[in-house]
DNA sequence: GCATATCTGTACCGATCGGTACAGTATATT
DNA sequence: AATATACTGTACCGATCGGTACAGATATGC
């Protein structure tokens, strides 16, 4: 036996990378093989199911990522206003404040949405149902939780897009504080 | 001589909704043979370049299409209002009311950005300005009518990604009504 | 109707794609 | 030390990639 299941993990953040830059289509092997060090035959016994199982594990890796320092603080913070907190915090942190695009927001464009269309509505789901119910815990009726919670998360989104596509991560810092500004200002009406 | 450039005129918005759907290292020359039913010596005729012509073509077709339906409303409509409304209404045309995802937003996130950088880039800075202007004439001051545009711009864009993965056109819809409502509440503080 | 220029189908190119086969090397267990 | 299991480099596969060459069809101008 031997490093096992280390090396498979170790890996995983380096293909997220790779997925983020170039796409699911325009990744290829041989650029994973450069990027992460891992011939063929490596590669092929940690993901016996080849690139698809890759992107998958990487869009599994996200999905836990955010369940843990995203959604749960904003589910079950015993203030939500501290839960929001944490959630903008940790965005701005793993976006490396707007240098870094979202994963799930590219391949929901791609026509890879099609493959991975479960885990990515699940994603974004997620997202919205746990803001929505720290907002609602804040104080707002479901409605007024539900329109705020879609407008943060489109929001980013957004910012991120138009963050690389002008080659200026202030768009994304900008629109985070924006964002808050706009919770705090509903929240005591 | 012959149909000449009207044929290739015809083939720009299929080509169009081709890269929309795959990006462009997703699409292949054989698709785009089949949805054009143009074989490769008709596509290379009319573009020499290749496959990077042809999403440059498209993509200034996409931009001159912005430029006059959006951001020339925008800019020179004698009430800026009328402006305004004429973008939120050839914006929704534009995207079928959210069931079209943006092409130069699907580019800006793929590795193509790079190859295309200099438009995709033109594009969100023209509307951005545009809408700018359009703001700063109906009474807001250029600090305030800057960080509208770019929220607006950016929420547009967050939507159509939210929409595509959700399988759910009816956020692009509600995304518009509500950026109107914003517009509208900021106009008369 | 003949010449000219425009278009198009087909066959083909080298390169690269994702994926497989498998012998060989390392590592652990006993 | 022997054996089993985990790992890895290399050679190779058929398919497809974007792109080219070019002969033949089609249309236009005169």
């Amino acid at each position: 036996m031997a490093r096992d299941i280390t090396e498979r993990h170790d890996v995983i953040p380096i293909l997220g990378e790779i997925f983020r830059e170039y796409g699911f289509s325009g990744t290829s092997l041989t650029e994973i093989t450069h990027r992460t060090g891992l011939g063929k035959g490596s590669l092929y016994h940690f993901f016996p199911s080849g690139k698809k199982e890759m992107a998958e594990v990487v869009l599994e890796n996200v999905a836990t990522w955010f369940e843990d320092n995203v959604f749960l603080p904003l589910r079950e913070s015993k203030d939500p206003k501290t839960g929001i907190k944490i959630m903008f915090k940790a965005v701005d942190d793993y976006f490396y404040s707007g240098e870094r695009i979202c994963l799930v927001g590219a391949f929901s464009l791609d026509n890879t949405r099609d493959q991975f269309a479960n885990k990515v509505n699940a994603y974004f789901t997620s997202w919205n149902k746990a803001l929505a119910s720290a907002l609602k815990r804040d104080g707002l009726d479901t409605s007024q939780a539900k329109g705020i919670a879609e407008d943060v998360v489109l929001s980013i989104q957004g910012a991120l897009v138009l963050a690389r596509s002008q080659d200026d991560p202030k768009i994304f810092t900008r629109t985070l504080k924006r964002l808050q500004k706009r919770i705090a200002d509903n929240a005591h009406e």
